[in-house]
RNA sequence: GCACAGGUGGCCGAGCGGUUAAUGGCAGCAGACUGUAAAUCUGCCACUCUUCGAGUUACGGAGGUUCGAAUCCUCCCCUGUGCACCA
């Protein structure tokens, strides 16, 4: 088949765009001068390893960096390693990763594919599982593949480095990750491999094992890895600092106007579409006081938000954030939750209120508190709210909850039906 | 296998026979302040109960010595380092 690609200016003013790192750059170029010559597109592979159900904002970077080669014409590989995920990625790591099951990881897979195809074309994109090729690999070429690195090549890693040097445990099965991952780009005969910064030490292996396969090497290109709400670390669901793609628009909004002001501008790099001139014009825009801040950061919200639902649901978001947190008010778009009058020791029978319910108790089973003594401790700090009043009292009457009360704790807030 | 050094609350890290759910830091939560934030200040930060009080669990695991142990002893498990093994 035969493609119609774009210029190679135009090509790589899209494919630098927020990348951190091209290695090497001119072996890039030469292939997509190939390709718009050849009419072949280049195969461009990222890797996931589903060691987790939900893919997060983090590694929509890297997927919609792929997308733009898409975009461009190229075969875009979406790699699910779930042989890989065996291991887990010991990259950033500084303890061995607990090990997953087979049915952990194939129903982790499976989400993956419904995530990505949020950004990426279906219809496009090539969906491949490294178990394809890693399973079927016998004990000898096993070993002569491990026979192409040595331990200290290996300890060069900053990270087994790191460990080695503070006497922390390193699995041998580790040591294997950066090889298996090179192999992928064996098996899959990949012109381009996308990763992280963090993966350039992975993604060199696949250069030196096609190398040693005699294919031509693949270039790798770096995308920066962005720092999740925290603002510091990078995003990771098991830092809970991520934003799920999963997640409902008043979550996903409310997130994202967490965020610092300075932490915003990265976002508008790596996670929408907005050309750099445009965001560098809006940045000056805040500099000057043209533009205020926080309406930049609504915006934001607002884009991303739209990205994974849609228009109409991020403005209703933005609605419901602005009512419950700006005018500190009663939002009516709150999540429902279930208590029944039976649950133990909630209803206060002895008390002189006849039938007072502790709020401590309520608050628990409401989900707001992670257990009566928190929610105890909060009443007492004056963060607890009953249709918008603060209360002080621990015990409440079953009059003042009223049929489905909003109850608050500090920013969180649900509302409670009664059952039974 | 032998020797040595370690295993403390989400993490790091004090304590090394006796005031105490266990110093301190980080993270987290809440309040004030704000522009939702950030920064700053304050409070909280094992669980349960009828909560200005009481109880129950906690310092790798199991026993033991003590009036009393995270702190001492024994055995076991785990990690690291060195040596040995690789006839």
């Amino acid at each position: 088949m035969s493609v119609f690609f774009p210029s190679l200016e135009e090509q790589l003013d899209l494919i630098t765009k927020g990348a951190a790192e091209i290695l090497p750059l001119e072996a890039l170029k030469e292939r997509i001068t190939r390709s718009i010559s050849t009419g072949v597109p280049m195969r461009i592979k990222a890797g996931f390893d589903p060691t987790a159900p939900d893919l997060h904002l983090g590694h929509t970077v890297l997927i919609r960096k792929l997308r733009h080669f898409q975009q461009l014409g190229h075969v875009v590989i979406f790699l699910i390693g779930d042989s890989t995920a065996l291991i887990g990625d010991p990259t950033g790591r500084n303890v061995t990763r607990k090990p997953l099951t087979r049915e952990e990881i194939a129903a982790n897979a499976e989400t993956y594919k419904e995530q990505v195809f949020k950004i990426l074309d279906p219809v496009l994109t090539e969906v491949r599982y490294n178990s394809e090729w890693l399973d079927t690999l016998g004990y000898y070429d096993m070993v002569k593949l491990m026979a192409q690195f040595t331990v200290s090549q290996m300890l060069e890693r900053e990270d087994f480095h790191k460990r080695f040097n503070e006497e922390q445990p390193i699995a041998l099965h580790e040591l294997i990750y950066p090889i298996a991952q090179g192999y992928d780009s064996v098996a899959l005969k990949c012109d381009v491999e996308l990763g992280g910064t963090d993966q350039k030490f992975n993604l060199m292996r696949g250069r030196d094992l096609q190398k040693h396969f005699g294919q031509p090497q693949q270039s790798i290109l770096m995308m920066p890895i962005i720092e999740g709400l925290d603002g510091v670390q990078k995003m990771s669901k098991s830092l809970g600092n991520a934003i799920g793609i999963k997640e409902s628009p008043a979550e996903m909004y409310g997130k994202l106007m967490s965020i610092s002001d300075e932490l915003m501008w990265k976002y508008w790099v790596f996670l929408t579409d907005l050309r750099g001139s445009e965001i560098e014009q809006m940045k000056a825009d805040v500099a000057s006081g043209a533009l205020h801040p926080m309406l930049a950061k609504k915006n934001l919200a607002r884009v991303i938000t739209a990205d994974f639902h849609s228009e109409e649901l991020a403005e209703v978001a933005a609605e419901s954030w602005a009512t419950q947190f700006q005018q500190r008010g009663v939002s009516e778009d709150v999540p429902v939750v279930r208590v029944s009058w039976d649950e133990d020791g909630l209803v206060d029978v002895l008390g002189d209120l006849g039938g007072g319910v502790r709020m401590a108790k309520l608050l628990h089973f409401a989900g707001l508190a992670a257990s009566t003594g928190e929610a105890t401790r909060k009443i007492a700090e004056n963060a607890v709210s009953i249709n918008g009043e603060k209360i002080s009292s621990r015990i409440v009457s079953k009059h003042q909850l009223g049929d489905s009360p909003i109850l608050r704790l500090g920013k969180k807030s649900v509302r409670v039906e009664w059952v039974g």
